[in-house]
DNA sequence: GGGACCGGGTTATACGAATTACCAGCCCGG
DNA sequence: CCGGGCTGGTAATTCGTATAACCCGGTCCC
């Protein structure tokens, strides 16, 4: 079954003893190096040698002569294993394959010792650039030893500056958020967010400022008892919605700052015995396509665009060059599906 | 900013030139080598000047010599981009670096070519193993170039029976399942399966062929009518609990073979406007944490142990010797929440 | 007083590929 | 008959590390 030469371990000078020719020439036939010239015969030799000890070229000693990998680091906090951020390193290592890259990927879950050994790692593998990823949209502190090789910070800010940075564009987000349901007819329309808007989770606070803007731009007074604190999980969804909706004036539309708390949101309206959109309407953020499109109406939604922040970092580390601190933002496009309608006309506080 | 000696490429030899010695002594001491002897003197000299001109060893020289890496090729279908199976990444990666080996990642998305050729990248990087993982549980071709490495076929079964598999104890978690619901005191128990049990499909066959033991061993004869083919999705258990509970004689318990069916299960009965547990049981498979925790009420169902699957995969590879071709199976325990109940009294057909 | 031994290092080589410099033979022109 | 150019290659060096082999000066012991 062992084909011949398939054991690891066969070299150019294997290869070259076979065909009766220098490793030189090895080298320079199967490269096919600019600017030389060998007889047919003699490449027919190599190639034909090179096939059947099964050669495979030794990528430790070509970096260790050519001085940089063909590897990528990619290091997140919780990227690998969060259930939505897939498609992130999906993208990433599509976009690094296209130029015969592979991702080196570590996942620290928030481990700073774990991150520093890793990073440490990596470098020594001379990787040609690193990836620095997090689950969700922060601002955060990138370790210094970064500043060694090119670097890009994925779906998160560097404080420091030093990083060229990819985010979503969250004020954009909630403003098209908000400006769907307000094209919709609606007039009371609620926010439960995932955090609080004062401190550093810009996807809180940005998402919160768009909607802001577009109530103002429509001419709406906002109504502070109806923007709602969650904890971005399904209960803080669940939690809010039961309040607001049963609430002296419940809102007529719901914009949720993510998935999860629009789906408990939708669990609460159930046990409410209302009926979305008819009773309320609603939309989501992350196009999470575990959820999104699995509810029952269909989610309308913004799309955190994953895929091409991914393949963008990558680009950015290829580019090279330029180095300087700025965030490049990604919009975020709406996904509608079923879970808006005009309000009704009663404006029942059911 | 820029430390001193922190642009990449400080070797030993400048290191040695810095303190005055030689490069062999430079690499001994700092690998502290077993039976050589150097002055405090010496090693403290040597120490400073590695720290002082930020030196980090060249990790391609080290493999060129030594022969192996310190990485372990991860090659997936889909598995890094998949919502649930992001455990088994974690797991792979944690054992791997108590090893201190790095994670080599590709997720081929289906796409043979580049598998082929990343697999093809990483043999040339030395890996020092190769993890072919399946984001469900099947039985798949190997590709043959495998066979050069150490290998392990995670969350599948390798079809030609030469390399170690892991895969998840379907059977006992189908029994597990339908015995949760036998021992509630329920007779007419229903299964929503994930696809048909004729096929390829280990998952539904095995789960099936479970729960007809369970109900067997409790002297329950299986009526055909309650086993449901759905198609692993939220719609396939939308679909089929809908009939299920609206048919002649509506089952008072469910088995559905995923969480995901299960949730579809959730939305049917709730348009139904019945209720979990009091009205039908519930019991699911996964324990995807994205779903089974927050449904209302909490799922029952069976943990898919993906962590520690993805341990042992890496932990067959460092062992390396044996390469038998046997499967290693690993049981799926029962996650007790709140959608299993007694049936109720009345055999309502609603 | 001469060999054995030991402390404290150094020299040289190998790992596998890429690349530069060179070389041998042949043909051709003048 | 000598030099130049072309064809078809080869020899030697480089990358950075690990390690086996060796070396030198001083002690100790008989």
């Amino acid at each position: 079954m062992t084909r011949p030469g398939s054991r690891s371990g066969t070299t150019m000078n294997d290869v070259a003893a076979a065909a009766g020719v220098s490793q030189a020439t090895v080298s320079l036939v199967l490269n096919e190096a600019a600017g030389t010239r060998f007889s047919e015969e003699t490449r027919r030799r190599v190639h034909a040698a090179a096939h059947e000890l099964g050669y495979r070229t030794n990528a430790h000693a070509k970096v260790l002569r050519d001085g940089v990998a063909g590897m990528i680091g990619f290091v997140g906090d919780f990227v690998a294993t969060a259930p939505f951020a897939g498609k992130i390193i999906e993208g990433a290592q599509a976009r690094a394959w296209e130029a015969g890259l592979l991702l080196l990927t570590v996942n620290t879950g928030g481990d700073k010792a774990l991150e520093a050994a890793s990073l440490e790692t990596m470098l020594s593998y001379k990787v040609a650039g690193v990836v620095y990823a997090a689950m969700y949209h922060r601002v955060l502190e990138v370790p210094d030893v970064l500043a060694e090789v090119p670097a890009v910070v994925l779906n998160s800010r560097d404080r420091s500056g030093r990083f060229p940075s990819i985010a979503p564009e969250e004020e954009l987000g909630g403003y098209t958020a908000a400006k769907r349901l307000l094209d919709a007819g609606h007039r009371r329309i609620a926010m439960i967010n995932i955090g609080a808007v004062d401190g550093e989770l810009p996807a809180a606070v940005g998402r919160y400022a768009g909607y802001l803007r577009a109530l103002k731009e429509a001419g709406v007074h906002p109504d502070p008892g109806l923007h709602r604190i969650g904890d971005g999980h399904e209960s803080g969804g669940f939690d809010n919605a039961l309040a607001l909706m049963t609430g002296p004036q419940p809102p007529t539309a719901i914009f949720c700052a993510n998935d999860r708390t629009a789906w408990g949101t939708f669990q609460a309206v159930a046990q409410l015995g209302l009926s979305i959109p008819h009773d309320v309407s609603l939309v989501g953020f992350d196009n999470q396509e575990t959820l999104a499109p699995h509810l029952r109406p269909g989610l309308t939604t913004l799309e955190l665009p994953f895929l091409e922040m991914g393949r963008r970092a990558v680009e950015l580390l290829l580019g090279g060059a330029e180095r300087d601190g700025s965030t490049e933002y990604f919009e975020c496009p709406l996904v509608e599906r079923d879970s808006v309608a005009a309000p009704s006309k009663a404006t029942s506080s059911h």
